[in-house]
DNA sequence: TTGAAAGCGGTACCAT
DNA sequence: ATGGTACCGCTTTCAA
């Protein structure tokens, strides 16, 4: 391994000067600057960050806080996350902390040992205090004070009845989602507004997951509880699916005799048949705009909005008439 | 923060005492154990894991270079990987390489920088010799002298080819899958040492990609090329799912007219209508066992295996007759 | 403009 | 069994 110390042997001068030279800190002579710049060509020589990170009490490291990365909305999400920090230096260090408050204490404490320098998280736990770093709330807008990035799932509640709607839909079955993700709450509160107004029948059906495992459950049950219905606004794209395999089943037409709407658009939503209209959710960007955000924090460059709220959109397949 | 020499001040000893007491190394009389372990608890003590890691050029770090999150495979995998280290005491660097020679080498740099101390990687990239830290290749095990933990893709193509048999095919095509993969050929290879004693005619299909956005034109293409045939082994599921969607678009019935296996069993396969009939890839075994080797090279025990096969296996829905 | 030296928070060698 | 201390690689103060 070359330090610097070889730097500054090659190239005749001290090792501050070689430190000052590669970070522009201070006095450095031009010919010393020229000749740290060669040696430091001629040896192949790259700081090592653990000892920079030591004494500067920070690195170039972040960490990213998912509740679940085999739910495909959060490797999209992840993503974003992952090329906007490549693109400024910065390595991610991804915990898969399940919504369980000691796996992401775990981490918590991974994270400042290693002198991480900034969070996001998209954990649904409890808003964790111990942090002394930015810390980015992904997707979630709880608390008034803290940095977030998130959907507006509110409009996308809207987009998905209007659509419904417009189709021509009379009796519709709402899915609540979970009512601890406060984005499930919106997307339903979104909904029931247009719908309120819109001159047709609708109830809301009780779900409390957004977990896969739930979604084949779930279809079979709205088929049994609920009698004459033509419209059904989905959670999202999985219990989406479930919906209409369980409809195709029963000998229901998609969309003539139930049209539905998903939420997400995952990629395989357009690979069904027939192909599902969904809200897309902007899980890419909203990865990629926490990520800015947070090394924005961690530079200390301003943020003008501490809470950004990304925009939803309608993508129209088959599922609706 | 509170340091090493707090607590040796706190219980009245030095910190080299502290230090092999923390770490069980050396001699430590009983007494400034008990001590030491006071002051750890009263003070909250945990070690700066960069002050370690400088002085042993080593961390409890390890990357994990992946191809593309975005593809459902990969977080499952990177699942594997994840708990293993964490039930380990490790934390995983993501890194999304894309087949991207320079970002890998980013990650290469990044890596040696902050001391990681051993690479998982499940990039196609050139195998880069770089790394001076135990480095072990998921699901691929090309070269004799790597470290691998991959699937038996052989066995995979196999049993996917019998199913097609034993539901009674007459033509089939297969899909050949990128060249360049070598599990891909694997699978063809498999498939066929079936096919060709089975008794049914069949045709293979060039593809050459496992990317998601070519998985339509790929499957019009199959419908457009080829002409009476009644069974399809698809490269993966994304590829059977639109072989199926354009199938029924067709006016095909599934599996009457035309049976399909896919090969991966991604969440959603068993959403579809009718379900999808599939191979199951291990793949957060192959991350879990993967992390595990990895760690064990690390920490020098003995690995048994230098190439580990982990077995797929057949999950029967309704997409054969 | 430059270099010596004191840390940063640990580990481990060497005396005692 | 214990403590003093050099050292890991880098940054920054301070004096020259």
């Amino acid at each position: 391994m070359v330090t610097i110390k070889d730097v500054a042997e090659y190239s005749g001068v001290s090792v501050a000067t070689v430190s000052r030279a590669l970070n522009n800190s201070g006095y450095v002579g031009e010919k010393s600057r020229i000749k740290v710049e060669e040696a430091v060509k001629a040896l192949g020589y790259y700081p090592n960050e653990v000892a920079r990170s030591l004494y500067q009490k920070s690195s170039k490291m972040i960490g990213l806080l998912l509740p679940d990365i085999s739910n495909p909305y959060f490797p999209l999400l992840a993503k974003g996350v992952e090329d906007y920090a490549q693109q400024n230096g910065y390595m991610v260090i991804l915990g898969n902390v399940e919504d369980n408050p000691e796996k992401e204490d775990m981490y918590v404490k991974f994270f400042s040992q290693y002198n991480i320098s900034g969070v996001l998280s998209a954990s649904a736990g409890k808003k964790n205090n111990t942090y002394r770093v930015p810390f980015i709330l992904l997707d979630r807008a709880d608390e008034e004070e803290d940095y977030s990035v998130s959907t507006d799932d509110k409009l996308g509640g809207k987009l998905a009845a209007q659509a419904i709607l417009k189709a021509g839909g009379k009796h519709a079955i709402v899915m609540a989602g979970p009512k601890n993700v406060s984005g499930a709450n919106d997307r339903l509160s979104g909904a029931l507004s247009i719908l309120d107004n819109g001159g047709l029948s609708y109830k809301v059906m009780e779900t409390n997951s957004f977990k896969v495992e739930k979604a084949e459950i779930t279809a079979i049950n709205l088929f049994e509880t609920y009698e004459s219905f033509d419209s059904v606004i989905a959670s999202n794209d999985v219990y989406a699916l479930a919906v209409m395999k369980e409809a195709i089943k029963r000998g229901h037409k998609i969309p003539e005799d139930i049209q539905i709407i998903g939420y997400d658009d995952m990629l395989f939503s357009r690979l069904m048949y027939p192909g599902l209209t969904t809200i897309a959710q902007p899980a890419y960007d909203v990865g990629y705009q926490g990520a800015k955000m947070l090394l924005d924090l961690i530079e200390k460059k301003t943020v003008k909005n501490k809470k950004l709220k990304l925009k939803p959109k309608l993508i129209t397949r088959n599922s609706l008439r």
